[in-house]
DNA sequence: ATGAAAGCGCTAACAC
DNA sequence: GTGTTAGCGCTTTCAT
């Protein structure tokens, strides 16, 4: 072995022709002799020539990659590793993106160095960017820099982005539990800062009044212990509740296990119903009855859409937020 | 705005000094005197230059990424969606790579095209790879091209690696089991494929051997509903098993709800032990007692080793399985 | 300490 | 159809 990598130039040194035709019967581009292709393949397969990416991307000014971003609060680590919506967005978007042969670059970034971290980012994306978890001023830096951008949480309004129904799905979730006779529905609801969050409170609110109920909310964080402790909270002020809604499925996982540890039963005593239908929904017992969010169909769109060129501003796709009907409501 | 984006030639010439000094000083790197560094970062700042990373990377030859590779077997849409463990090793990996400064590309291959894929990266990996999920002979060829990589799951001896003690936890859950009091143990074991179920495996067949037990066993594939089936069948073909040894916790969540389903209680009559200790493991009812995996310390070593340099050939870097008690195994 | 100039490995005009 | 050549934006000798 004379080079520890070998270059195109090596390859049509072999094949005994132009770095140009290498490069066509390479990239499979017009422009090139059977005849020749046969031989710069061949040149190719005996080196093992392996195209520096690098070297093509800078040559050609296109390179096949989408970032992700996620802007983390306090401790990334224990939100990222706790949360399942983090691995259902790279899920939906692997898939694409291994059929498109393009690259996944993920960034978690920490509030604190955010917005210079946006800028860095902003300023080397290629195929774009998939804004996972961003509050909207962020999403809005962003997109003032970089205009191949989707954005999978509720944003400013020119940011294009895939739009769940969150407070039609936390409308619909305390109208199920209205219409199956729960009363006293209370709600778990998630940060103040999180857009979800905030409209998923939204929906429980407008649904609250407009079925003539009483408000009783406590605030979570979309963690499982968040959720356990406001349940349980929840329980001891309001001991006549009959019902929670619950605005994350893990949070749900917890609410459940507060209402058993209270001496309750779940559904019997209080229904519990959750959000997102993540893999907690399914891991509880009894299973939960949740709202789905869609989170892969979503992260298969934005990244189709960044695939395609640059969305329009003010882009929206919208997706439902449907019932998932399991066992912790009473029927 | 005259150009889109600005150059480091552009900074060069309002600050009014040659590209070198400018790369100089944009670096930190010695050879420039003060004034002019001022110079260079006021023009920055004025230009809001961004230098481009793919053209630094191939002029210095060096870029910062790491590459994570997961191969997947069947739909890798599902099997990422829903296992916890590949986020926990992203948890663990950005926080260092974030202060360490690099990129994190994430590559899911389907098994099928996986030798070519495995090629086409270890081509063009710089800072290294570590490989979440991977089968012995792709790991072997993937160092083979790469010596820039770290293993987190058992692999060929010389391909460096985080080694969990799967077989010895596997064993410790049975004995714990076994102490307190109980003697019709089971196992719903992973995938025969995957090396840390294999292991895990051995672990428990080891314990009921030398404890005199009986081995009743069935097969999972990691997945929730895999357990909820291998531990129906468990119960139905033996009603008189009182404990049972879950190679996952994902797994052992879809158990605890077979063994409700089938109108015991866990733990009272039937005593669930998982493995993992994942998000899983809190969300069930009861919480399940379980075997922790430290991912994230795993993830976090695997990657500070990559940042160091190349681990040796044959590296290994070892770390316990710990019980943890929570609710699921009567005391 | 500073600048001129030579590449990094590749693609893409542009000639032939 | 094929080869020659000029860059992509940056780092890094090597003169000065």
């Amino acid at each position: 072995m004379s080079r520890l990598k070998p270059t195109i130039e090596d390859v049509a040194r072999v094949a005994g022709v132009s770095r140009a035709t290498a490069s066509r019967a390479i990239n499979n581009a017009p422009g090139a002799s059977e005849p020749l292709r046969a031989r710069v393949h061949a040149a190719v397969a005996k080196l093992g020539y392996q195209p520096n990416e690098t070297a093509r991307a800078l040559a050609s000014g296109r390179q096949r990659a989408v970032d992700v971003i996620v802007v983390t609060y306090g401790p990334g680590i224990r939100w990222l590793r706790a949360h399942p919506y983090f691995s259902r967005v790279l899920a939906g978007m692997m898939p694409v993106l291994e059929g498109a042969n393009a690259q996944l670059r993920l960034h978690a970034v920490g509030h604190a160095a955010a917005t210079e971290a946006i800028d860095e980012i902003a300023a080397n994306t290629t195929l774009g960017a998939v804004l996972a978890d961003i509050t909207p001023a962020l999403a809005n830096r962003f997109y003032s820099r970089c205009r191949r951008t989707v954005s999978m949480v509720p944003t400013a309004s020119s940011v294009p982005a895939m739009q769940a129904d969150n407070i039609g799905g936390a409308y619909a979730a305390v109208n199920h539990l209205h219409q199956l006779g729960h009363r006293r529905i209370a709600a778990v609801h998630g940060p103040a800062l999180n857009p979800c969050a905030v409209d998923r409170r939204t929906g429980y609110l407008r649904a609250v009044r407009k079925l003539g109920l009483t408000e009783v909310s406590a605030d979570g964080d979309f963690r499982r212990e968040g959720g356990y402790h406001a349940a349980k909270t929840l329980i001891e002020q309001h001991p006549d509740i009959d019902a929670m809604f619950v605005a994350c499925d893990l949070m749900a996982a917890g609410a459940v296990q507060a209402v058993t540890a209270s001496g309750r039963r779940v559904p019997d005593d209080v229904s519990v119903i959750g959000f997102d239908d993540s893999i907690a929904a399914v891991c509880t017992n009894p299973p939960l009855t949740t709202m789905r969010l869609p989170v892969e169909d979503m992260a298969v769109a934005a990244t189709r859409l960044l695939l395609e060129g640059t969305p329009a501003p003010g882009h929206r796709q919208r997706f439902p937020v449907d019932l998932v009907v399991r066992d912790s409501v009473r029927p």
